[in-house]
DNA sequence: TGTCAACACGAAACCGTTTTCGTGAGTTTC
DNA sequence: GAAACTCACGAAAACGGTTTCGTGTTGACA
């Protein structure tokens, strides 16, 4: 890189001292007009810009906010991105962004990075291997280190900092109810493993709404999609007991899930009504199109954005950590309709 | 944030200079192994973490490479990131992200946060607004001031900077004659305007394509799409001209347009084949699945990162700008098969 | 006993900036 | 004409490390 000019420079070339040139350049009052003119013209001249690294070591701020999502390549999750950069260039910070890849390991490591001053704060949502280990000292760590941290919607109740949260429950009770209300009785539903409690949540509306119902749940029609393995031949066994709706907690799982009901000779939403989550390209391209609830992922991530500002802002307070809840929409489309 | 401790605390708690201190923690020979192991007990015990701000400043490095993305939520774009991400990960890097959402303003603002020392280089795709206005001078700028930069994707000649690319007119030629060779004759472009220079490229693919079976294209069947306006609407007309084949320049178009086919009462591929770009998950998950020309975003992310590492390391050297070009696959699914 | 090398450590400069606290010169004030 | 005050600027410390170059103490050796 090319050498750049600093006020010391300046300084020596225009025969003040620096902090003339520092004063100077901040149009202070104690700097004479003329100083002032001088070094101003000389600065603009050579495009002077102040080393950020300078000022971050002397204001012990970096305005910069570290970012840790278990993957990218994902609605949700990029749509969550946006909102926190926006949010975070609304208040001058920049964001550092880092994956944990859904691995433990790497999920502590880069925590780890992001905690040696880099940042100011870190907005996590966790990575999956994390979940199921159930073990987050590291998150512990950073919370008794007073580095403020949000969590977002993977979150986990015992690490003391501030969460944002979609309404899982509701979300999974709103879906549930919709297909009962199209008349929909054996409800398929294609979830995640139990540790992925974004997961454990929305099943536990299915299963309230199920309940209001009268109806039973019935285990041969859950499915526990593990991602290690092909998708598809773990959720084909539903169809073997004869069902009527889908509901699937991502939008993965509900193209894939709506394929197979199509493959097996089901008509959509005719016969089988298909409900997914996560309002992403996929609901919106398939055909039919999916009716899905939508997170809301960018003003998830704007939420936290704000949260972890104000923590920063206010660093010397105690508080009561905060959670916010932000509520989930069905969004109607093509694959549920009323059972004729 | 709590009081962090640092070498000076160390050091006026163990009575010796930070000299020592610093030494010992490297583990230096200069420092006896008693001295070495009771200043490393301590630091161990106490969680010290050097403060990166201070060996940036030393360093003049950051180990933080800046992105600027048109946009996130995209398939494509984020399977880039992931690229990056894990290739600036390898070399001990961090990546800061930001987007420019396809804003000349933003973009140009983005570039300014960014060099003023925080990142050691930077990895751009050209907003879409900045390839109409043509002005690029922020980037000639940036040049001159001799940061490293690597362009990728959405390149300009021009700037004299490594770029990474795709065979944009190869990856066109391809698509256009695999439906050719399905005997496919009337077939449409659903391209982007002509200063999205991908787009432009591509189409220089499908024209060399078409002329060489000697098929004059048809303005008709070309739609650059506006998106600002509804994509449907603008697709529509192309079906007014007994067309048997598209050729979407990314994933969104192609979904757009099979969509519309379907509406319109033609059977994919039966009737009309369709292939589009971008190898997303709307290609995978739509009915008929989508035969795509699969870019490798990772691919490109990761050697785009190694190039600007690579210059990064060798700052000194007077360099000629490399340019990489990534080859493009044919993804083969539903939508394409012979006419019958 | 004087010389020299090895050892273990400290002093100080340095990275680029801000900020507090002088300080000398000139100007008012009584 | 001395005290007080303003003005315009500089010296130095501070942020948290690293690194170069001493330097005082030992011990070996001639």
């Amino acid at each position: 890189m090319k050498q750049k000019i600093t006020i010391k420079t300046i300084a020596k070339e225009l025969g003040v001292s620096t902090s003339t040139v520092s004063k100077a350049l901040k149009d202070s009052h104690e700097i004479s007009a003329e100083t002032k003119e001088r070094i101003q013209a000389y600065a603009n001249y050579y495009n002077y810009k102040p080393n950020h690294l300078a000022l971050q070591l002397r204001n012990q701020k970096t305005k910069v906010i570290g970012v840790i999502l278990p993957k990218i390549v994902h609605h949700f999750f990029s749509t969550v991105i946006m909102g926190i950069e926006e949010g975070a260039n609304l208040k001058g910070y920049n964001i550092m962004v880092c994956f944990s890849n859904e691995s433990y390991k790497k999920e502590v490591e880069t925590l780890k990075v992001l905690s040696n001053g880099s940042v100011d704060g870190i907005i996590v949502s966790i990575a999956s291997e994390t979940l199921e280990n159930k073990d987050f000292k590291h998150f512990k760590e950073l919370v008794s280190e007073e580095i403020p941290l949000v969590l977002f919607d993977r979150v986990v109740e015992d690490i003391l900092c501030d969460k944002v949260v979609v309404d899982d429950v509701g979300a999974g009770y709103k879906a549930t109810k919709h297909l009962l209300e199209n008349g929909r009785e054996k409800i398929a539903l294609i979830t995640t493993p139990n540790h992925v409690n974004v997961g454990a949540l929305r099943r536990q509306g299915y299963e309230k709404a199920l309940i209001e119902s009268y109806i039973k749940t019935n285990k041969n029609i859950i499915v526990e999609i593990d991602e290690e393995k092909d998708i598809k031949l773990q959720i084909e066994k539903v169809f073997d007991y004869g069902i009527d709706g889908i509901f699937a907690v991502n939008e993965i799982y509900a193209a894939n899930a709506m394929k197979l009901a199509k493959e097996k000779g089901n008509k959509v939403p005719e016969d089988i009504s298909v409900i997914g989550f996560t309002d992403g390209l996929i609901s919106e391209y398939s055909s039919p199109s999916i009716t899905t609830i939508a997170q809301h992922g960018f003003i998830m991530g704007k939420q936290a954005v704000e949260l972890l500002i104000e923590r920063i802002d206010k660093e010397a307070e105690v508080y009561k950590p905060k959670k916010i809840v932000i509520s989930s929409d069905l969004k109607l489309r093509e694959s549920t309709k009323p059972s004729s």
